[in-house]
DNA sequence: AAGGGACTACGAAGTGCTTCGTTGACGCGT
DNA sequence: ACGCGTCAACGAAGCACTTCGTAGTCCCTT
């Protein structure tokens, strides 16, 4: 499996609204980020276009309204795109990328707690 | 305080050079990124001159080589940096984002004890 | 005084991203 | 059969990013 091309913000957006609706048309899509207010509809349908080249979404054309739905999960996207940040900016230092995530959005309670329970299970499997 | 640019991929890699130099000359620079591996010597000089206007970096003209010094620091930015990817590809889940770190980069014990020592001091001011 | 090395400045080209208007096809309702 | 709304396709334009060659300047050495 050829690795996909990191998509870029735009195309994340969009992405993001295909992984909530799991599939849909280039309306649905508009609609669903926000429509005019976000772009044109040919836009949206320019870049789906585009993605589809790329391979990030496919695309049922057997309606007259082709159907897109997005190729790959949000979980392994969302990895890719830590992984790259960790690499640019944080020279591969999960600790320190962590670090800022929490001093840059300050989490609930609630999310902290989810936190630890990650860090539990994480090294639970150390041993 | 007008808010920074965020530095694109190449300036990221220059700004980090120079976030471990301190400042720097673009020869400086150069070598640190890897030399001509990286690009050629008026490549740097000419990102360097675009950060500058930008006021990624600010420039000491005093003497024939120029110094280069970073405006903002590392911390600042790399704030910036996750908290853009949180909203953008994590629907402001901090704790999401965490989730994919540790997923990606599976940190070592003293990286997670790291990790676990930051959640413990959020905690404490909470209190 | 001339030559060469190191430096800045400038300009230009190529690429990718983003946006949108226009065109042409399709099919439904009248 | 006609017209209208909906759709995909295309092309073009503008912008940012990236890269590098060339030209000009300065100063040190001979």
């Amino acid at each position: 499996m050829p690795d996909l091309p990191r998509p870029t913000p735009t195309e994340l957006i969009l992405l993001r609204a295909l992984w909530t609706l799991r599939r849909g048309t280039v309306r649905e899509v508009h609609e669903a980020v926000g429509g005019d207010a976000f772009g044109r509809y040919t836009t949206v349908l320019k870049l789906l276009q585009i993605m589809t080249e790329k391979g990030l979404v496919e695309r049922d054309e057997s309606q007259r309204a082709h159907v897109y739905r997005p190729v790959v999960a949000a979980e392994r996207t969302q990895r890719q795109l830590v992984r790259d940040l960790v690499d640019r900016a944080f020279a591969g230092s999960t600790a320190r990328l962590v670090q800022q995530a929490l001093s840059a959005r300050h989490p609930d309670a609630e999310e902290l707690a989810e936190i630890r329970r990650l860090l539990d299970s994480l090294e639970g499997d150390d041993r």
